[in-house]
DNA sequence: AGACGTTATATGCGCACGCATCTAATGTCC
DNA sequence: GGACATTAGATGCGTGCGCATATAACGTCT
């Protein structure tokens, strides 16, 4: 019979993952919001998109790589369209596909934003949580 | 000159973080939804009410335990009350205080979504996570 | 080609959240 | 006791989210 981890070990674990990411998670929010107008959903979209070689993906492979639902990341998207921070251009193979491309200012807000994001961590995800 | 954590490290822990968290609270956000009726937050709050002796506890006190911010945890409360599954009672010393104190239809509701969310945990939250 | 299922993305809708502010009760200092 | 700061909690407001559904472009089968 295989080893059970006990129930509380699992609560426990979980409680501490549930504080320990809304701590991190509030801050982040917080921090790029008032010094970059960008969500942490935002500035995750433009960080999947800038370590692409080409920065350039389709919704779908983008999707993949979040924690989002599809329609969130589309809202996401529109969101950083508006902002000019990326584009949206056809696919020609798949006219039903979209492709993100990340814009030049869309890559200089990023590299702003991630001094930030950088600094949040260091100061909130512990080695230890 | 302290070790610093190289700079990938802390971004890939909060990266794991983040999609770990993400999956297990929507899984546990629908499972919970679904057969219970409560959002994470209410099963989180009843959780915390009845792990005290008393099962009652200031609004002050249960908002330390908790990640919520002050008028989440005020409009989670409201709701546990329209529900019938927690009771306001005013603070006789400190008229400006709120008793919350959870009711036997409180204590039933949680003790069948306690078996919900052990088992989404269980099957969501890896050891190794 | 035409009908029908499927896939990629967008959108309507309701909801929980955080921030700022309001209200009411306390405390403090004179 | 009266003026003023402080504290506990509730509420207005705007926002991002997930779910369900709509739309449009495929693919397939005949």
């Amino acid at each position: 019979m295989p080893r059970m981890e006990p129930e509380t070990d699992l609560v426990d674990r979980w409680r501490s993952l549930l504080s320990c990411y809304n701590e991190i998670a509030c801050h982040l929010e917080r921090a790029l919001g008032d010094a970059h107008d960008l969500t942490l959903s935002e500035y995750e979209s433009l960080d999947r998109l800038t370590t692409q070689e080409c920065g350039k993906r389709r919704m779908q492979d983008l999707a993949e790589t979040m924690y989002l639902s599809q329609s969130a990341l589309s809202r996401t998207v529109t969101r950083l369209v508006k902002s000019g921070l990326v584009e949206r251009t056809h696919c020609e193979d798949d006219r039903r596909g979209v492709f993100v491309e990340i814009t030049a200012a869309g890559r200089q807000r990023w590299a702003e934003a991630r001094k930030t994001h950088l600094a949040v961590l260091a100061e909130h995800l512990t080695p230890a949580a």
